[in-house]
DNA sequence: ATGGAATCTGTAGTGACTACGGATTCAAGA
DNA sequence: TCTTGAATCCGTAGTCACTACAGATTCCAT
């Protein structure tokens, strides 16, 4: 009998491997991101490897910006087979995303360091924040 | 009796002049962004320059990223006629943050870039970015 | 006067979770 | 073996900042 390669993990255990929380694993099962787990008698999930892998990598995804909509396609087209090309195509795509977040936000910030640096910080109660936020 | 000066528009009108669409004024005013709207008699919504205003430092404070709940305070310290010292402090507050939103998405910029020039793009079905995006 | 555009209200949906409550089950120590 | 406290179960509702609808009413230009 196989006792070391067939461990099964209960849903806070894998919470905790994963670095995300309990809830969240339930959401995934509930919206279609992770297969049902296997239940005890009792009726708690078991989950084993291959949900470890597959919620890792939902993870690492998210942490990248990618949307679940768009993780789940990256996940059809890895249980597919299909090849890594496609893959890498919508990894290139998204990297564009981020890097016009970026130039936004970078944008935000100068305008926030220049409207921050045009009042003195004294105690004028006309402050010229509000007048620049202000126009239109 | 004045003409110029007390013009009122429409929420559509005010929608146009600031940018957002109407919706969101009335969302704005159930929340309790902007006060309540005086009314024609038939009950359509009329805005002065007052209210004006008030949207347009709404509308840019949430280009710059501002929560609601942050340019409520904001907008709370101006109503009060609060120092502008309080004000200044906030925005560098919240530019802080912008930084460090900033510096992350920059942190997943070099990984998708590097993970994504792993691949070749060729036509293997065993891809580099699901492995890589796999590890915990 | 008319007819089409604009506005009204209220409700529900979005994405990606998080929080709660009350019932059940599990597992470790006595 | 029994007990007890932690973990898990399920379903629902809340979050943020809107957006989208439906069906009724009002406005305003011709």
């Amino acid at each position: 009998m196989p006792t070391d390669a067939r461990r099964a993990w209960s849903i806070g255990k894998l919470a905790r491997l994963t670095g995300c929380n309990v809830e969240t694993v339930r959401y995934y099962e509930r919206v279609g991101m992770l297969p049902p787990a296997p239940r005890t008698a009792g009726g708690h999930r078991q989950y084993d490897d291959g949900h470890r892998r597959r919620l890792a990598f939902i993870r690492r995804s998210r942490e990248l910006g990618f949307t679940l909509d768009k993780i789940r396609t990256l996940l059809a087209l890895a249980d597919k087979g299909r090849s890594c090309g496609e893959i890498r195509g919508l990894a290139l795509i998204h990297l564009e995303q981020v890097r016009t977040r970026i130039a936004d936000l970078q944008r935000m910030e100068r305008t926030l360091a220049e409207t921050a640096a045009r009042c003195a910080g004294g105690t004028a109660p006309d402050c010229p924040i509000i007048d620049a936020l202000s126009e239109v």
